[in-house]
DNA sequence: TATGAATGAGGTTTCATTCAT
DNA sequence: CATGAATGAAACCTCATTCAT
C-alpha cells in the first residue's frame, strides 16, 4: 500500500509509540522485548523497523513527551497575570502528573528515564538533563516573581528556592506511582503550610 | 561445624556486593552482566553463585542498604532533645545523601531501584515500598513534633506536610546525580525560606 | 500487442543490471541488499521484481557477460590469418581484462563468480563451468595451431599446454584486482620469456 | 569442566575451525549459518563464541592457513641445492594444491577468500594481499635464480617473469576445483613446453 | 570449596519478496 | 505498469546459570 499519506505515517509512528509506552510502563525498558512491541502494536518486525531504527530510538522518542508537556503547562501557568500561589502551582502540576500517570501515561516512564539517564554515556542523557534543567528554570522564574511580590523575604536566594521547589515534583511522582496514596490536594495542602502566598 | 568461618562467608558476600554495587552504579542493573560482577569481584562464576542464587538476589540485597541507613540517621536526628529545624534536617539528610552518592555509593542506585520497583510484580517491590513508607513515617513523626512546637499552625495536616517534606528528597537526589549542581547548603537554604523553625 | 516497446523493456533490464553490477563490484553479492539495487537503479522494489524474479536471477544474468565477451575476443584474435604469438595473445587479453575491470566493469565480478560456482549446487554452476571450458577450448585450438606452426615441438601435448596457458588468466585477474601492480605489458613480457613465437 | 589444559583449548579451536571449514567449503561463507557451524562442530552457540568473537573471526582464522603453508613449501623447494626446473616446481606445488583441496581442505576456500578480499574494506583484506604478495616474492627469487642459471636470457625481466609464473597457480586451482579435469602432471607438462630447465 | 567451560533460550535486527493501492 | 509499505523467517550473538572436574 504505497504512496501513503503523511498522516498515515504519523499514525503508524504513534501506533508503535503507544504500544511501546504501554509495554515499557508494564515491564520496563529491558524486560520489554521487541517482540512484545510487535505484538502489542499489531505490527510486524519489519514494519516497526521501518519507522524506528532500533529499540533505543523508540525509547528516546518516548523521553521527550515524558517531561516536555509538563514544562509547557508550568510555563503557561506561572505567567498568568494573577500569579498563582505555590500551593496552587503544585496542585495544578500534580494534577497534571496524575492525569499523565495512567497505565499508558508518559509519566509512568519518568523513573525509568531518570535511571536510564544516570547510566547512559553523557551524550545520550543530554535530552533528559536539559529537560530537567529547563523545568527548573521555570521554577527560578517563579521564585523571582515570588520575591518581587513580597511573598518571600527580599534577600531570598531565588536559585536555592527554585531548586527546593522543583525538588518536590519527583517526590510526588514517586509517592504517587509507588505508594499510590498521595493526592494532588494532599500535596498542595502540605506545600501550603510550607509556602504561603500573599500575606494578609 | 562449618568448614569456613562465618566471618569468611560474610567477607565474601561483601566482596560480591561491593563489586556489584560499583558495576550497577556505572552501567545499570541491566547493562551489567554477571561476567562484569565476576571480573570486578575477582571471583569465579561458581563462587558468586554459591553466595547468591541469582542476579536478582544480588540486586535486592543492595536495595535495603540504599535507603535503610538514611532512615536510621533521620530517626536519630529528629528524636534528639533539641528538635532540629526543617532546614537543619534537610541539610543533614542531603549531606548524608551526598556522602553516599560517590561512584560506589549506594545512593547512586536509588533511581534504578525506584524504576525497578515500578516494574516488578507487586510482591517483589514490597521492600522498596516499605522502605519509602518507613521513611515517610519518620517525616510524619517530625511533622507532628513541628505542630507541637508551634512551628506550624495547630490545624496543620501533619500527614500532608510529611508527604510534602518527604517529597523533597527524591528531588534532591535527582538533581544531585543528574545535574550535579545542587549542594546541601543550597537546598537547605531553599527549604529555610519555605519552612522556618522556631518563630522568634 | 505489448503495452510497452520491447526496447523499453530491454532498457529497464539494463538499468537494473548496471546498478546491480556496480553494487556487486563494490560490496559483493551478499553484502549487497536488494535495497541497494533499488536505490542505485532509481527503481522501486516492485519495478525491479517485474524484470527479475529474484536476486539470484540478477546475479546469474551478470555471469554470462563476465566471461563471454572475453571469449569472443580471443576467438577472433587467434583465428586471424597471421596467428599472433602467445605474448601477443596474452597482451591483448589482459588489456581486455583491464578495460573491463573498472569500478563498473564486469570482470570485477569474476572472483565472486568463481566463488559462487564452487558453492552452488552443480546444476546452477553449469554456465560458469561451460564458460570456462569454452574459453579453454579456444586455447586448445590455439595450442594446436602453435604446434602446426612449429612454435612448439611436434610431440607437444596440446591439451596440457592449453590448460597451462589458460591458467595464466585467472592469475592476471587476481593480481590486477587485488594487488593492482601488474600491467598487460608486464605480463606479456613475462610470457614472452616462457613462450616464444616463431623461431628465427 | 574448568581448569582445562592449553591443549584442550587448542583442540576446541580446531574443532570449530574444522567444522567451519567444512561448512564454508560446502555452502560458502554466507550461506553457512552459525547454526550450521554449531551443528557440524557438535558444540553449542555459547561454546563456539567463547573461542571466536564473531563469524568473521572464524573466517579470517581460516584465511591464513589457506595460502600460508603453500608458501612455505615453495620457499623450501626453490631453495634446495639442486634448483628444480619450473615444471618441477609447478608439479610440486600443484600436487600440494590437490592434496589440500579435499572436501575439508583449506584450498577449497581460496576462491572465496579472493572474492572476500576484493569486497572488504582495504584494511581487512591486508592479510590476503600480503599472502599473495609474499608468494609472488618467492617466484621472483626463483626467477632471478633461473636467470643466474642461464635458463632464461640474461636480459630477462625477472619481475615480469615472476608475475607470469605466479599467475599460473590461481588458474590451476580454478580448473581443478571447478572443472576437476586437470592433474598436476597435465599442468607440469604444459609448463614444461613453456619453460624448459637447464639447456642441454 | 572453587573453577570456568559449557549450555541454549531468547534477544535484536535484517532483508528478499509480495501485493494492495 | 509502478509503488513502497509490509511481511516474517532467519540471521548473529549474549548471558544467566549449571555442573563436571
Amino acid at each position: 500500500m504505497p504512496r501513503v499519506s503523511e498522516e498515515h505515517l504519523e499514525r503508524r509512528r504513534r501506533q508503535i509509540l503507544d504500544a511501546a509506552q504501554l509495554c515499557f510502563a508494564r515491564k520496563g525498558f529491558n524486560a520489554t522485548s521487541m517482540q512484545d512491541v510487535f505484538t502489542e502494536s499489531g505490527m510486524s518486525a519489519g514494519a516497526v523497523y521501518r519507522y524506528f531504527a532500533s529499540k533505543d530510538q523508540i525509547i528516546w522518542a518516548l523521553v521527550a513527551p515524558t517531561l516536555g508537556p509538563l514544562r509547557e503547562r508550568l510555563a503557561a501557568y506561572i505567567r498568568t497575570e494573577q500569579t498563582p500561589t505555590p500551593a496552587e502551582v503544585i496542585r495544578m502540576l500534580t494534577r497534571e502528573i496524575v492525569a499523565r500517570s495512567g497505565p499508558d501515561g508518559p509519566l509512568r516512564l519518568a523513573p525509568q528515564v531518570w535511571a536510564l539517564a544516570l547510566v547512559q554515556p553523557d551524550a545520550a542523557a543530554i535530552p533528559v538533563r536539559e529537560s530537567i534543567a529547563g523545568m527548573r528554570e521555570l521554577w527560578l522564574e517563579y521564585a523571582i516573581r515570588m520575591r518581587e511580590l513580597g511573598w518571600v523575604p527580599d534577600d531570598t536566594d531565588a536559585d536555592a528556592l527554585a531548586k527546593a521547589m522543583f525538588g518536590l515534583l519527583p517526590g510526588f511522582i514517586l509517592q504517587h506511582l509507588l505508594l499510590n496514596d498521595v493526592t494532588p490536594d494532599d500535596f498542595a495542602r502540605g506545600v501550603e503550610v510550607m509556602l504561603p502566598g500573599p500575606r494578609p
